[in-house]
DNA sequence: CGTGACTCTAACGTCAACGTCAAGGCGCGG
DNA sequence: CCGCGCCTTGACGTTGACGTTAGAGTCACG
């Protein structure tokens, strides 16, 4: 699945004052190596939503919070990039419908069965997410349980 | 920190009747490799209970439940061998302690050192344990607002 | 007392997720 | 327009957590 991805480069003037980032400023506002952006670009997670027109990447606040994204999804879920990637082309789906959604062109049934698709993609994600809770949350009861025996024996 | 454990056999008869396993069972079981069980073992995360006289190892049902801990605290809480080998010490801290609390030769003051001493631990485990449900929760909070709003949209 | 299935140790292989290094381009303050 | 620091694309290295293989030993059963 080494999928080299090889995308179309938009550039962005180098005087404007607009406030996208370079990919060190990026990498170190949200916590992660250069080299984890590059790779993920690589993977095909993130675009930055630019270029100079010398070729370095340019990240804005919504380039940003995707990776923030990453990072959740894999410290908090434990995916890997490869399911990553599955997420995210669900969220990159689901917003991309709900575009279509609000185009006046878009015919009533066509609508309801576009929400229906995006209903599905977050449902099982969610069902994924409630387990992890689920054992989550015994496990916490667990040691909470362990805690409570070693609270009385203290009295 | 490659620290190759070697450690005093405890020897078991072969012939009696006991319910302790042999690697492969307790692999199959509880659903991990063999060779993972040598590893942890490696790491000093795991000792099976003894050995035949031959040197195959003997798993009980205590070393299973060890093993399940071990998996738990890796897709649970993400946490890697290393990690692990330090809240499985303090797991076996207490119940050492436990057992020197039982003790009839231990004095008043001692007994509640040492209870004190097991909150601290268990109680350092549960810091992490509720910013990752907190986390958690917030994550599937999120999910659900966005599925909600999706089937509103749906009516 | 074989024999076939299982297990032993030791050693090398693998895969994901980056780290690191080299040999050059870019960008901007002075 | 020049220098210094940041950035680029390869390409190879590393680390954790095992997988796999080899060659020898062990166990239960007939």
């Amino acid at each position: 699945m080494k999928e080299l991805v090889r995308e179309p480069v938009k550039e962005i003037g180098t005087g404007r004052a607009n406030d996208l980032l370079s990919i060190g400023a990026a990498a170190d506002l949200i916590g992660v190596s250069e080299r984890a952006l590059r790779y993920y670009q690589q993977l095909g997670l993130i675009t930055p939503c630019g270029r100079t027109p010398g070729g370095m990447r340019r990240y804005s606040e919504e380039d940003l919070a995707r990776v923030g994204r990453i990072r959740e999804l894999q410290t908090l879920l434990g995916l890997n990039l490869d399911e990553i990637a599955l997420v995210l082309r669900n969220d990159d789906r689901i917003s991309q419908i709900r575009e279509a959604y609000h185009d006046e062109r878009t015919g009533a049934e066509e609508r309801t069965g576009l929400a229906r698709e995006c209903l599905v993609l977050q449902e099982h994600l969610r069902v994924i997410v409630e387990a992890k809770r689920a054992a989550l949350d015994k496990f916490l009861a667990d040691l909470d349980a362990r805690i409570a025996r070693n609270r009385d024996v203290l009295k």
